[in-house]
DNA sequence: CTTGCAAAACTAATATCATTAGTTTATATT
DNA sequence: AATATAAACTAATGATATTAGTTTTGCAAG
């Protein structure tokens, strides 16, 4: 019984590519263990069972999704940084569809690593955000409804929603535009049923 | 062994129950059996297993999400036909959190059931977008955006993703306005980049 | 009213999971 | 070199879906 030399990270990365290979429901330890060549219980020494492996899967892809689009942000600002965001957000989930998954799953009460996760990438949207002028909280309605935009049109075109043959790289584009040109135009007083 | 007098209509209808009470990962056959008071192995006779529970489950909540929506359109046209139709998406998935999550699933090559309860839905959303004027692949485009909106907030919205204090009704108000007035704005050079 | 049949329920069995308990052994530390 | 810690293991349990085969119900045809 040589060791396999083991730790949490590899478990997690291991785990990460089956999700995006096979889809999360695929993210079994059974299958997990398989792949590494252990058996499912030794899985335990690093992770805190299925539940404990997704959580650590979430902050995971949460950082991955932090770093791919704050590179992609770098320098720019306005317009320039919510294309580039997009842009970077949806060719995150597409390259790691069964990861950003993971990242979807609603936080436990005091889950200080997956908060931290997601508040850097919230912090992230809201800089890019406020370049618009809007007030502060005008700024946090437009970050929920980028984040909306974003993960509403990532998962309608992961699962097929979309089943008209039209280029879905134009409806991004479109898509931000129109809810930028929308920022633009309303002002400040977006609250108004007309 | 009295007869349970079940049928595949009455299993649907209890499995949505499930769902929405304790989520989609709780709608198993066990307890679905359990819960109408037979043994797992007789929901076979009504049932193609786990997974054609599921896709009646879908085709039953898109029929529900039609008739909701189209309900909630009805002698209404313009922005107040989106709003209409917006909150009752909306309303729809706070009230039925878990068959709504069904109705995400991707439809298996040629399933006409699933398809036809999408493609009324399509419908429905086309034919509200196209009262502003947009061309032929316009009003596509605006169509997946619409949809990505409304679906990335409800996701959002279920799963607590939006952290900050603020009201979610407000935020969906500001962000259809925000979506109807960019689509005015823009007119027909969406896609320009600048 | 009886007989028979199809369908709806059942029991029993199998396979796949996750998980826990307890054991062995490799590796690092003293 | 001795020991302790931790990583792997085996064995066992309980939940799940699913299949095969059996019983019985309820209706329908004679």
């Amino acid at each position: 019984m040589a060791r396999a030399g083991l730790d949490t990270h590899t478990l997690v990365l291991a785990a990460a590519e089956l999700a995006d290979e096979y889809g999360m429901e695929a993210v079994t330890l059974a299958a997990l263990a398989a792949k590494l060549g252990v058996r499912s219980p030794s899985l335990y020494n690093h992770i805190n069972g299925l539940a404990g492996l997704r959580t650590l899967m979430a902050v995971y892809g949460l950082e991955q999704l932090y770093e791919v689009i704050s590179e992609a942000t770098e320098g720019l600002s306005g317009e320039a940084a919510v294309h580039a965001m997009s842009q970077a957000y949806i060719g995150f989930t597409r390259a790691h569809p069964g990861l950003y998954q993971t990242t979807l799953k609603a936080p436990e009460q005091g889950d200080t690593a997956l908060e931290a996760a997601g508040g850097k990438i919230l912090s992230l949207i809201i800089q890019v955000i406020s370049a618009f002028g809007l007030d502060e909280e005008g700024n946090l309605h437009a970050v929920r409804g980028l984040r909306s935009i974003l993960h509403g049109f990532s998962t309608l075109e992961h699962q097929g929603g979309f089943g008209m043959p039209l280029d879905l790289n134009v409806t991004l584009t479109r898509l931000i535009n129109t809810y930028i040109a929308g920022i633009r135009c309303m002002g400040s007083d977006a609250d108004s049923l007309k």
